[in-house]
DNA sequence: CTATATTGGTTCGTAACACAAACTATACCG
DNA sequence: CGGTATAGTTTGTGTTACGAACCAATATAG
């Protein structure tokens, strides 16, 4: 059952919106499980593999730059996550997991995979992996 | 390059956790344009094609129910929502999209649609339906 | 049938979140 | 070098989110 191209890349936004609401409504649950709201989640899992200034993050976030400066320290009172001076440019800090953060991110992370792990059952190992690829691709940028 | 079954099993997951994350960095942008929060906006795109009660749609957004009194008392407020007695149970009101609600819940979507496709341009267009299919796929409960 | 347990939704207290405006110091460009 | 742009912070305001407590409706057990 094709559609037309257009009405095809239309399903396809909603279908990932979908599938990002469901995945929100499960971080949101684990955040408050591990007493984090759900935006301190995303920050811990983005900083996992970055080192993104304090405006990089907030772009990254989505979110305005004045809303980082509380997030931030907030998390770095709880010693997850720390600043320091970044080279490139003398006003701005990147922002960096500290240990205690990596393993709060490792306990996070098993708990998202224990969640959302049986929503993928209904799917091949092949149609697993072609989904990974797919999204993948989708995260890469085209340049 | 195919992993071990396991091991792509959670490539899996994190996969969907960056598109998710991916996503709501969009939404929270599209959410603060249009004067929503990014729960606001959740809500309102599930309530887009259902009639939950409120501890019903406490639980698609991952929230506490006593969170969703304010929640919906605020848009309801906005004319965005309303809510009905629902027919099953006494007690509980199920909240559904007003005339009003539904013409912000389509601003968004097309909102949300110019802000994702252009990610979407590097899959060819069988790809795209592919990546539809699955993700929908994985939205169906198994039962 | 009655007493008890559970549950849907609300209110309240508390901390956190998020935006916009304003500000300061640093960086950039003509 | 001077004017403009920008990184990050602070402040004000409204919103969000959890847990505890509560009340009324519903479910359950004897």
């Amino acid at each position: 059952m094709p559609h037309r191209d257009e009405t095809e890349q239309l399903l396809l936004v909603d279908a990932l919106a979908q599938s990002a609401f469901a995945i929100t409504s499960i971080l949101n649950r684990i955040a408050a499980d591990n007493e984090l709201s759900l935006t301190q989640l995303r920050m811990l899992a983005i900083l996992r593999d970055r080192r993104p200034t304090m405006s990089g993050l907030a772009s990254l976030l989505g979110l305005e730059k004045s809303t980082l400066s509380g997030l931030v320290e907030r998390a770095e009172t709880r010693g997850l996550v720390a600043r320091g001076r970044s080279s490139a440019d003398g006003r701005a800090f990147d922002v960096f997991l500290t240990e205690e953060g990596r393993r709060q991110a490792r306990l996070i992370e098993r708990d998202v995979q224990q969640a959302v792990l049986p929503g993928t059952a209904g799917l091949s190992a092949a149609e697993r992996e072609t989904l990974r690829e797919l999204l993948e691709r989708m995260q890469r940028p085209a340049a």
